[in-house]
DNA sequence: GCCAACGTTGGC
DNA sequence: GCCAACGTTGGC
């Protein structure tokens, strides 16, 4: 069930931009964009098979799915020449049945720690497979 | 190398 | 619309 190493990400997306409608649509998008030092050592961290969820930042605030790594990083197409950004292929398992609001994270006490409210300007967040687990838990 | 100014993100 | 947190840029 869960391979050894198995981690688990939390991808930030402001739904007006680009939304979990959008990659239900396409079954599969390229996690490209990101300039940010920290959230690339993320993307390059994450393993084939890696869970993420995916979170509606902005309009929305809340965890929406639950979506799988299925490609390893590359190199990011649209960088500009001479910047070295990379992409990860994602795509989407289960929507939630019931959306997880940032208050219901923010109040949850096994999720007090959770780097989305520690680092909020982080847009590609490691998650412990508890934090996981608990966001899951609360969208059934 | 320091730091002020400025831009961006994202919550409130 | 405002502001806090951060990152980047550029003058010195």
């Amino acid at each position: 069930m869960n391979k050894p190493g198995k981690q688990y990400w939390l991808l930030k997306s402001e739904p007006s931009t680009y939304s979990w409608d959008d990659l239900m649509a396409t079954g599969h998008t390229w996690w490209d964009g990101v300039r940010n030092h920290q959230a690339k050592r993320n993307l390059m961290a994450m393993q084939v098979g890696d869970e993420a969820l995916f979170y509606h930042s902005v309009h929305g605030k809340c965890v929406v799915g639950r979506c799988l790594i299925s490609d390893p990083h590359q190199p990011d197409t649209t960088a500009e020449a001479g910047q070295s950004w990379v992409a990860v292929g994602v795509k989407p398992v289960t929507a939630f049945k019931t959306p997880v609001t940032l208050e219901q994270i923010k109040t949850h006490p096994d999720l007090k720690e959770i780097a989305l409210v520690r680092q909020s300007r982080l847009s590609v967040v490691p998650l412990s497979q508890k934090e996981f687990k608990t966001i899951e838990a609360l969208s059934q």
